[in-house]
DNA sequence: CTATCTTGCCTAGCGCTGCTAGGATCCGGA
DNA sequence: TCCGGATCCTAGCAGCGCTAGGCAAGATAG
């Protein structure tokens, strides 16, 4: 019995280290770079093991994605709780947002630019989706004013996201981040 | 010499050939099938025939792109012109963008999510690039208020791209679309 | 301790991709 | 009529995601 055990500790922690490595060769050499012969070179296993533990390239997408709300989310959360009243936590949260999206390019590329089949705002949606939504609506319901305040979120999650997407693409001028960050919260604040 | 110009003249129908039918397969299968096999196939000419007119792939979407920026600044300058005062010019020009995005998505793609090394807000930039921004530019500078009106658009810009790219991709509810825009138009005139 | 069976893994290969080298063919000009 | 140059196609390369088939190692039973 004791030896199942052991597989099935093994093949999990090659699972996290297919994960892993995906995530690192993305981050290093973006996505273009993440193909199955050389991540399989990487975790020193041939081609076929990597359809032992994922139906497919865009499924190894997903898990990485998957990892990357998780951290997200508990991003999120720690600004907000450090924050003092509903608008520092709104702009914490703002301002996590974006650094996180600047920082991990390859990590925010597989959680809303590359295609992964994820359900999103469903109930089958992977949890750490879910709770990613649910810190930022969290931080943002508060300062929604009058209104519903999903409506809210929406928009000032689309906001960020649009930041961080152009300002990622080389389309928005560097000099005026700070100054972009500053009127988006000061309006959306009302 | 009127041989030259009529070789050159269909060349350069050949050359609209190839990114007209680019830009439709795309709109219809999506960029994941135009192949340079089955773009050659369309045009009805052999694949060698695409890079005597075009370096790779990559140029052809670009090409796409900077048409559908022409498209999108012609749009927007319509619909700015007709509005009434510089409010309604605003929330026109916002709806129109939104409009655009949700109506071409695989032109949208082309313009904003895929690679196409284009050169974006330098001078050498395509001048179709400068006018679409030149035409939201216009229409929000109006009702930026005080600060650098250039801040003002760069944040209505990505408010903007951020709702398409998120709508598109399911991740927004549908029912929220009118709520979203309206909400979006009120907070930024302030 | 040996024989059998299962499990896990690798080699090899399929059809596809973007892209290119080389040769054939056709056409304008002398 | 012949030549030179431009034009285009056939064929092929390396790499892609993915899979079939066989081999070898390890667990199990006698």
């Amino acid at each position: 019995m004791s030896i199942h055990q052991r597989r099935e500790r093994e093949r999990a922690e090659r699972h996290q280290l297919i994960i892993r490595t995906a995530r690192e060769l993305a981050e290093a050499e973006g996505w273009d770079a993440v193909t199955t012969r050389r991540l399989a070179e990487r975790i020193e296993y041939s081609q076929p093991v990597l359809y032992s533990h994922f139906a497919g390239k865009t499924e190894i997408v997903a898990a990485v994605a998957v990892e990357g709300f998780a951290e997200l989310a508990a991003a999120l959360r720690a600004v907000v709780a450090e924050a003092d009243g509903p608008a520092a936590a709104f702009a914490a949260a703002a301002r996590e947002y974006l650094a996180f999206g600047l920082a991990n390019p390859a990590l925010y590329d597989a959680m809303f630019t590359l295609a992964t089949g994820l359900p999103f705002g469903r109930p089958d949606a992977p949890a750490p989706l879910k709770e990613a939504f649910a810190a930022l609506a969290g931080a943002f319901a508060q300062v929604a004013g009058e209104g519903d305040p999903d409506v809210f979120t929406e928009v000032g999650w689309a906001s960020l996201h649009g930041l961080v997407t152009l300002e990622r693409g080389g389309r928005l001028r560097p000099d005026l981040a700070e100054a972009r960050v500053e009127l988006l919260v000061r309006r959306l604040l009302g």
